[in-house]
This record gives C-alpha cells, sequence and structure tokens, in this order.
DNA sequence: GGTTGAACTGAACATTCGTTCAGATACTGT
DNA sequence: ACAGTATCTGAACGAATGTTCAGTTCAACC
C-alpha cells in the first residue's frame, strides 16, 4: 500500500497546515504529536515530512504568515488621528475575529519558538505595535489624544482589543459589527482629552 | 542510596510547587516532564509523588490556590462606583504583577486542564469578573459610568489590565505606582459619561 | 540501641515521541 | 504501453514520557 487515488500536494499540503492550525489552537503545540496531525489529515506522520521539514517549522510557519498578513492587510489611513485610530480599532477586531484560531497560537506558542524564529515573530509584532504608536502620536501632538505615554497606551489597547476572541462566539448576543462599536467606543474615550 | 541529609517533606513541597510555577510559566505545562521538575528540586522523578499524586494535580493547585487568593484578596469597597473602580484596577495591577508566573500559567494553561478542574478554575475565574461587572453596573445605574454593555466591559477592562503582565519588567521605565496610575487614567476614561 | 516510619533512590514499566527511509502505488507524459 | 516521478505506507530508530515500587537511608522515639 502506498499512494492513494486522488492524492495531490496541492490538496494535502493545505490539509497539514489546517489540521495543525486546528490541533495546536486546541491542544497546544507541545500537546499535539504528528501523528495526531496526520489522523485528522488522513496519511500517516510520516508523510508530513513532504510538507514540512519538521514541527517546528510548521508552527513557525502559521505564525509568520498569519503576522506577515496582520500587517500587509493594514495600512495607516492619512488624515485625522481619530479617524486613523478608529479604523485601526475596528480592522484589529475584524481581522482578528476571523481567525481566532491563529491568533490564539500566534500569541500562546511564542514560547515553543526557537530563538531565531521568536525574533522573526517578535519583530512583526513590534512592526505592528509601531503602526498603533505612530496613530497615538499623532493624536498627541495635535492635541487630539490625551495619553500619559503613548507605549503603553499602545500595549494596553491592542490587549484589550485582543481580547476580544477569548469570549466572542459567532451567534452570540451581539454581532461583530455592534462588537466593533462597542470597543471603539471605549478606546476613543480611553484616549481622549477631558 | 536514598533519603539525604536533613531533607523534609516541609522543605521539598513546597520547592517542588515552586520548580513546577517557574517551569510551567517558561517552558508551559506539556512541554515540562516531571523529571525536569525533579532535577530543579534536587531529586529524582519518583520523589514528586510523594507531593502530588500526578502532574495534573500539581498544575490544577497551582492553578486554584491562585485563582483563590485572587478572590479572598479583594473585597469591594463601600461607597461610589468610581472609588470601587480606581480600587479594583489598582489591586488587579498589585496583585499581577506580584506574580506574572501564577497569572500567565492560570491564563495560558486552561486548556491543559481535564474538564472537572476546568471547571472549578472557570468558575472562580467567573467569580472574579463578577466582582468587576457588579461595579460597573452601579456606576451606570448611578449614571457615574457610561458603558454600552457592562459584560463586555469587563472582559474589556480585564483584558487590558491584565495584559500589564506582558510587558512590565522590573526595574524598567516606569514603576508599579506610575503604571498603576497610567492605566486607572485610560480605565477611568473609557468608561466615563461624556 | 534497637525499632519504626518518613523521605528518597534507582531501576523498571509500557507508551509515546519526532523523524527517517526503503519500498509500494498511482498518476503524468510520451 | 511504458517509464518516470510524485505521493504515501509501514516499519523502524533511539530517546523521552508519566508513573510505580522494592529497597535504602536517615532521623526521631522508646
Amino acid at each position: 500500500m502506498a499512494r492513494k487515488q486522488g492524492s495531490h500536494a496541492e490538496i494535502t499540503g493545505p490539509k497539514v497546515r489546517q489540521a495543525a492550525l486546528r490541533l495546536f489552537a486546541r491542544h497546544g503545540f507541545a500537546a499535539v504529536s504528528m501523528r495526531q496531525i496526520a489522523a485528522e489529515v488522513g496519511v500517516q506522520a510520516g508523510a508530513l515530512y513532504l510538507y514540512t521539514p519538521d514541527k517546528q517549522t510548521l508552527l513557525f510557519d502559521l505564525m509568520r504568515d498569519h503576522m506577515e498578513e496582520l500587517l500587509s492587510d493594514w495600512q495607516v489611513p492619512e488624515g485625522c488621528a481619530k479617524l486613523a485610530l478608529e479604523a485601526f480599532t475596528r480592522h484589529h477586531i475584524r481581522f482578528h475575529l476571523a481567525r481566532p484560531e491563529l491568533v490564539f497560537i500566534a500569541y500562546m506558542e511564542l514560547r515553543n519558538l526557537e530563538p531565531r524564529n521568536f525574533a522573526v515573530i517578535e519583530g512583526l509584532r513590534k512592526a505592528y505595535e509601531d503602526q498603533l504608536e505612530s496613530i497615538l502620536k499623532r493624536g498627541v501632538a495635535t492635541g487630539r489624544f490625551a495619553v500619559p505615554d503613548t507605549k503603553l497606551a499602545t500595549l494596553a489597547i491592542i490587549a484589550m482589543l485582543t481580547g476580544v476572541t477569548t469570549w466572542y462566539r459567532e451567534g452570540g448576543r451581539l454581532d461583530r459589527d455592534a462588537v466593533e462599536g462597542i470597543y471603539w467606543d471605549m478606546v476613543r474615550k480611553a484616549v481622549a482629552v477631558e
């Protein structure tokens, strides 16, 4: 027994990533075995190594692609800082609610990355944070925002917004638009000049 | 060779918990072996089972004690909601900054708990969130706060505050009092009536 | 000073782990 | 129809896993 009917790399490759994504998110990287991933895909464990050099790279690729998409999906709007902040807030929530498993992994599995891989992901994360901080700085400079410390405010806002993925469930009491609006309301007030 | 000189349960017991705490926080529950914990304590792996029935209970006990301390350390102050919210904010930050490793574990290792243990921890977490929500409700009722949704605001504020442990480092640019003040400033404004 | 029990070792248990690889199969192009 | 190659199996590797336990040592008590 060997190759299966209708088996193709273009199909199995993504399936491997999907299975890894789901299992890593649910049980954690360290708690998931290559055999579990293989079973989810419907192949033997050895076949996974046609699609990834090792387990670590499987994790790293998921995280790097996620962070790069997060960055490339966003561009600071021109114009006033308040509009930019609203755009950022809404975009952040929308982007994160659309892929909760990747968000979860990118946050929880940092410590399972080898130092070199960790540095890459941290660099991307930092670049994303800088996007928000530059908006806050702009608002402070033009007197539209009042925050005691832009760096700290950046981290506080991102923590608050990302937290949405821990409780939001499709079909719950609030839809995504409502959630966006409520969070934006709190962010707006938190940085407002009194 | 067997029992070591001057070894006592009153010493080894806490050392086991401390070692587990540090290693779980650093590498994650699933990635830490009983032999690693034993090495940190300075005993053989088998000796750990004098202090815990199994690895899972070692994790659960850490989390449960942490959550119970979090709850018992706090009581809602009488009087106006704004003062209560400030007290909560400052207490939350102080408590969490004092034990970053426990906070980390209590948040990251939930999925490694067996269903029954998970339910216990979730219950305690819910009870803590209710403390904050009751303050917000009180403020809304008396017209002191304006939040569109107290449940959502509760989760947003806790996410924001707990995020402090991800970046705060002893001896950094800001001391704990300053951090408390800055976060309180943002929380206060976020729920304020405009 | 002999006895008892708590504290611990060291070895062993059956599983499982990530990874490799020779061989088998099914598809592709000729 | 045949060759070649992409895809996958199934078995194997050594190492590591959580847990158990008979045996050993030390300290305390009578």
